[in-house]
DNA sequence: CATAGTTTTTAGGCATGTCTAAAATCTATG
DNA sequence: CATAGATTTTAGACATGCCTAAAAACTATG
């Protein structure tokens, strides 16, 4: 087994690899909240173990090892979030805190027993995409619902699940996953987006638009514009 | 908080304080699996932090607020055991294992959620007691099955958890918390006992007789034998 | 294309919690 | 009541993972 700070760096490692293709030092300091040097020394010690490979000033990557690890930890992480929403009732901008603890102290056999209760389900809470034991994972492309034009709808696949404010303030209107969301309108230079949820119509922060994924965009394509 | 390594030492010394009147060094690091250095030096680190008091060579003892963590943990752990066994389905022999690791992360607001989905129960599935959220712990007055007499029945009050192959052993005959069972003879020189539960006839090893505890014995009083 | 500014690494420390070996203290017995 | 044997404590080390300060290496711009 590895210690916790392992896997919160091999599960780092993988979130920045997904949207940013060069994980570097800073970054993994950035997200972890630990000193660059620090970072720099775990990184040796990674590397030295074969779950990375890094080249000097270069920034580091997953090897099959690291990232077999990265998606285990990621899976017990939304199961639990899935669990905790479902069978404990947890409100969903509380669930990820809760499982950044668990994730670590997740035998395989109440893996399994979570898994099997919640009908080998494949998304948590948030709409993100719980990996297969085997380590296989099924991401959605999907665009910020701030990138849609006026006029175009599409369905929530998956909001940012890091800031429980952010979680409330799009629970408030209805932007759960697969609900259909239709923008009305972008105000221009950073300002407010009118959406429709559901018949009903809100005002959103283009900020928060940023963090909520939206997929099958239909209606008035780019071109038109 | 408390370190994980804090939270185990405290617990510790309530469970031996139980049992032992004195806590020693040695009796912690035989139950911690440590060496008895490491023990003096966490010993002093808790008298610091005013969670134990410790006079040399003479043991130590919990104080209130020591006490208060030790029984946030064992609710923790207890809390934890019966929620697997009921929501979960893990064997009994199996969860103490488990909540070993879980009962350092359960936050407030779980603990809490876990409660009430179970009730508010007062017994874990070895028949120990759940202390309150304020610290209120309800031991009940049980001795060792293997302490009958011949023609004494009682009902089981509590197994020793600690130990899944006695455990399982121990549920082969039925011998849950709340089952009554009645001693039918014991053999002399440490033999085995035979006991009658449900209407079936067992026989258990003296061993084993001495980690189930029972209450309320009738029957053949010790003065008539 | 030199250099200022940024990023990364090295060097050296610290806290936690463990260990072994040896010294100090206690205790039970002859 | 002295002392052998057990228990406990002290001394010194080590692994982990963090830190700060300073050096080294990279990169972007005038």
């Amino acid at each position: 087994m590895y210690t916790e700070s392992i896997e919160d760096y091999l599960k780092a490692i993988y979130e920045i690899q997904k949207e940013e293709k060069h994980v570097s030092t800073s970054s993994l300091s950035r997200k972890l909240g630990v000193a660059p040097a620090s970072v720099t020394s775990m990184i040796k010690k990674l590397s030295e173990k074969k779950l990375i490979t890094h080249k000097l000033y270069q920034g580091v990557k997953l090897t099959k090892a690291g990232r077999k690890i990265a998606l285990e930890i990621i899976r017990h992480h939304r199961l639990i979030e899935l669990y905790l929403a479902e069978a404990l009732g947890v409100p969903w901008d509380r669930v990820h805190q809760e499982a950044e603890t668990w994730e670590h102290v997740l035998s395989e056999d109440l893996e399994n027993r979570m898994d099997a209760v919640l009908g080998h389900p494949t998304r948590d809470p948030h709409g993100s995409p719980i990996p297969s034991r085997d380590g296989t994972i099924i991401e959605i492309d999907s665009i910020p619902l701030a990138d849609l034009n006026p006029g175009q709808s599409g369905v929530v696949v998956e909001v940012s699940d890091h800031d429980p404010n952010l979680l409330r303030y799009i629970a408030q209107m209805g932007l759960y996953p697969k609900t259909e969301v239709e923008v009305i309108s972008i105000e221009p230079f950073g300002g407010p987006i009118t959406i429709k949820v559901e018949d009903i119509s809100h005002i959103l922060g283009i900020e928060a638009a940023r963090h909520v994924f939206v997929t099958g965009a239909t209606g008035v394509p780019d071109e038109v514009i």
